[in-house]
DNA sequence: ATCTTGACTTGCC
DNA sequence: CGGCAAGCCAAGA
């Protein structure tokens, strides 16, 4: 796995997550710059393993559910979860409402982001159930 | 260079 | 609400 900033920008981001807070693959791709690149920042984590000092588990689709299970990490990811205060509902997903992390202008700044991307995830979720 | 494959999303029925 | 097709784009099983 190769190096890339695109890949950097990820983690850096990741890494910010706090304890007890999620974002969307999407948003993690709005974040640092690039709007339609969910599925890749789906790739560097999984090329990161599950076994890596980053917060991989606060990183969840679109609909608040695990997409994990399909590689055989669902279960962990929901105990590493629920181990920081994360509820889940009956149904297996998070609400975003409650849980989604909104960075702070600031934030964006450190990690050298582009400011205006905060914006987009701050956005209306379809999911408010 | 070309084709396939997805830890994703969105849009259309 | 559910299923399916189509975008998406980087990595290469």
């Amino acid at each position: 796995m190769r190096s890339s900033p695109f890949r950097e920008h990820v983690l850096q981001v990741v890494r910010a997550i706090p304890r007890g807070r999620v974002l969307t693959y999407g948003q993690v791709a709005q974040l640092v710059g690039v709007p339609r690149g969910a599925r890749q920042v789906g790739r560097v984590l999984y090329q990161l393993g599950p076994t890596a000092r980053v917060p991989w588990q606060r990183v969840i689709n679109r609909c608040g559910g695990l997409s994990t299970y399909k590689i055989g990490a669902g279960d962990l990811q929901r105990r590493l979860l629920e181990r920081e205060g994360v509820r889940f509902r009956r149904d297996g997903t998070v609400k975003l409402e409650t849980y989604q992390w909104h960075p702070r202008a600031s934030t964006m700044v450190r990690l050298e982001l582009p400011e205006n991307t905060a914006a987009g995830i701050n956005r209306k979720l379809p999911f408010s159930s």
